[in-house]
DNA sequence: CTGTTAGCGCGTTCAC
DNA sequence: GTGAACGCGCTAACAG
């Protein structure tokens, strides 16, 4: 019914200028605190909102940013996105949330997009298909600023946003050495992604550090898909030599690898300890016998956000890589008793 | 590096109006099947990329929805957005998430601020606390269409999508009824909120069909936060006399439920059985003692895309409702063997 | 078929 | 402190 109010609107009952109420409702200084006052006052009256397209299309800054992750609905994208989403309303940013469901095609149109929507920075977790680099070289070319978070990109030196994967990897395989495993299965993807990669490395270093070898048939590579958990998981359990141990590098995988092995009546953490990749609130409930990696999802969300800021403010990008804290979840009933 | 290109640009280079370059762009049939494909061509050549939000000033329109849920991050309302931003950009639709934390005041707030960036269509799951809708009038008053999903709205008569909370209250306690339990209590939320108020409904029909007494003590109301669910489930076990099935109304609610009553040494279904509500993927994982209803939140977020879409194009909008099917997810192993 | 004109609603000069 | 004028990039309306 009501027809939108413009600013025009507004000074035309007030006998005065559009300019004014403009600088009046972005309380401006410039503008007399009594006539402010006045037409603040009126602008609430008629109900007046603030048309911010025609203002992004004139101030050539729209205040939003593009968010780009594979899958929306997987509770560590989410969470991340929750995290963005809090910091970025704090600070006075929209969010435009895309999926890009891991694929290359997907990926780069939505970036297409949200480019022409004139975002004013751009978040992405780049989808596993991700080798070509030509889109984000294209984001930076019109200078909008770009932080990777989760997933890095090998060609492009880009500020990325992850845990220490190394670290992690590390301290998983050495929690089921103290554990008193001897015989530790990894569970990894393609050695070309960089957060597998770097964790299966952390694996072998703690093998080595503690006097064990590492042995190419027990690092079972896949696409890490729900499905292959059970996969892997039969692997393992067809083995001659049975493992004692296995450290899975992703979320999903684990949980339905772990699945397997109850069914399978397998005893865990006694037969087989576990380690995985934390898919909270799963995580909390599924199984005590898991332990699990905490990526900490909003918090990674929350520096990205923050890393973004910050080159929509300063241009220079010192840091190319923020590391955001990650901790070994250990529950009392996954602890070996031997 | 490369500055902006615009359709002024293009039309200086090829010595024609900007108006058929915009045009042409539009792949209009109103431009020579020849030109248009050298301006296309050109476009392409110099990296041009409308800009969306001048075409929206002109235009009038967004070709953007918003969607404003309670939380994200629950795997319930991700799963919904997922289904809803598939649909979208199917229709050519792009999607601005809003979480309202399940507190009005932020609800109002997001809702204004998806106005003022002039979105063409809402998509809303009003927050617990919603009793005032004044800000939804306001939307209506607007002219922007408004669609609800899972939860219903009192005073307004809006097209809301959610499953059928009566039936499904009404199978969930059937299934405990067919299953032998004779003592069954239901963990319900304010009956303020339709949702509760049904699905409660459906429980006391199930009972009263199959010859059992509504006995008020066995009905515990509570905010069903996910606390709820362990303060409920001791309520549970200190009743005098035990019951033998628990209903739950939510999914939160039924899970940590359930996690006390296994840590109790309660056994699922054999002492009490159990219904909640689903939470994929927890549901799949959590405990094969646990019958739920599944809602479909993906289908619900593509019944809520549709609706909305329709009302974009024609005015009428003729039904008021709309139901998604919903169904229970009943194991083999959350059957009682007596 | 294509060009011309005139804004969309707002922000930003400049003068005053 | 305030107002007039202009332009952001694109498109609707009307010519021709």
């Amino acid at each position: 019914m009501k027809k939108k109010v413009t600013i025009h609107d507004l000074a035309k009952m007030l006998n005065i200028d559009s300019s004014t109420v403009s600088r009046a409702l972005a309380n401006s200084p410039r503008v007399k605190q009594k006539t402010r006052d006045l037409i603040q006052a009126k602008a609430k009256e008629l109900g007046y909102s603030r048309n911010v397209v025609a203002s992004n299309l004139r101030s050539k800054r729209t205040l939003t940013i593009g968010v780009v992750v594979p899958y929306i609905s997987r509770y560590f994208f989410s969470t991340v996105i929750a995290g963005i989403e809090e910091h970025a309303t704090e600070n006075g940013y929209q969010v435009i949330i895309c999926q890009s469901h891991d694929q290359i095609e997907r990926e780069q149109q939505m970036i297409q997009t949200l480019l022409s929507y004139q975002v004013d920075g751009l978040l992405v977790s780049i989808s596993m298909e991700t080798e070509n680099t030509d889109h984000l070289k294209h984001v930076l070319n019109q200078e909008v600023p770009l932080v990777l978070f989760d997933r890095k990109c090998n060609g492009l030196s880009l500020p990325t946003i992850h845990i220490d994967d190394f670290q992690m990897g590390y301290e998983a395989t050495k929690h089921l050495i103290d554990q008193g495993c001897r015989r530790i299965v990894h569970f990894t993807g393609s050695d070309q992604i960089s957060i597998y990669h770097d964790r299966k490395q952390g694996y072998c270093q703690a093998l080595k550090d503690h006097g064990l070898v590492v042995s190419e048939e027990l690092i079972l590579t896949s696409a890490l898909k729900e499905a292959d958990g059970k996969l892997l998981a039969q692997q393992v359990l067809d083995m001659p030599l049975r493992p004692d141990g296995i450290f899975c590098a992703n979320d999903l995988t684990a949980i339905s690898a772990m699945q397997l092995l109850i069914e399978k009546g397998v005893k865990i953490p006694e037969d087989i300890a576990f380690v995985g990749f934390s898919n909270e609130p799963l995580g909390n409930y599924l199984s005590p016998a898991l332990t699990s990696v905490n990526q900490n999802p909003k918090e990674i969300g929350k520096v990205a956000m923050q890393t973004l800021l910050g080159e929509l403010s300063t241009k220079p990008s010192p840091d190319t890589d923020r590391l955001v804290p990650a901790h070994l979840v250990v529950r009392a009933s996954s602890l070996k008793k031997g």
